[in-house]
DNA sequence: GTTCGTACTGACAAAGGTGTCAGTAGGGAG
DNA sequence: CTCCCTACTGACACCTTTGTCAGTACGAAC
């Protein structure tokens, strides 16, 4: 099931990429910042994304210890998502990522091609 | 040439991530932190890495306005690459990714399957 | 008793990044 | 005259990631 790096490298920019690397990645940790989440109701809130791709990131993130997996094995299964404690130390690095992606953006969107320096 | 992530996301944490993304990225801005190199230089100083490899990067991180190229046109070519002004602002947010890595290296080596949470 | 919903798996095709190989120009060394 | 060095390009094969499609179990609803 391959959905990022295969074999764990020594550089720790690629061993911090390999985890945050992945089509949905991102989006997946960012909704759950803001609570647990069942596997359906991610995948709905993300249409772009098939169940597939939702599944394999989530296992991926679940290895690395980011996500938790809490499974109430009620008949319809019902199986919740979360950030770990150890996902959350994450979070503020995804978010100078984000700040510093905000600026790239504007710089990208201003700038059709100026100013270079 | 492709390298890196095609279109231009809205999503600012996939707007940073293209830009470092890249099998030699980390590690060629790595190299450059250190100051201008020679085209060459830098080939040399990473071996595992072939040259048509570090020329599509280096294309794709000036495209980027993260590093400057800078050719002396001597008659054996002289082209010297180094890091932007711009290009600085991204150094600090690699630095946050490299300590948050380099935590998630020790904790994937010490514990092969202890606690989670 | 067929259909729906849940959370998942496996096989496979399509994209895209990476690597390999050869080739370019022009001066210097042998 | 040939080979080496520089920085770089183009064609192409390979492999990983992404996406598509079907199929699983089991109960509840209709």
């Amino acid at each position: 099931m391959p959905v990022s790096k295969k074999e764990i490298s020594p550089c720790p920019i690629d061993a911090m990429l390999s985890v945050i690397d992945g089509r949905w990645k991102g989006t997946i940790l960012w909704r759950l910042s803001n609570g647990p989440m069942r596997t359906s109701e991610l995948r709905r809130s993300i249409p772009e994304m098939t169940e597939r791709m939702l599944i394999r990131h989530l296992q991926e993130l679940v290895r690395d210890g980011i996500v938790l997996r809490k499974q109430e094995s009620s008949v319809p299964p019902c199986v919740r998502y979360s950030i770990s404690k150890y996902g959350w130390t994450l979070v503020p690095v995804l978010e100078v990522i984000c700040a510093w992606g905000r600026n790239h953006l504007r710089r990208a969107c201003a700038a059709g091609r100026t100013a270079e320096n």
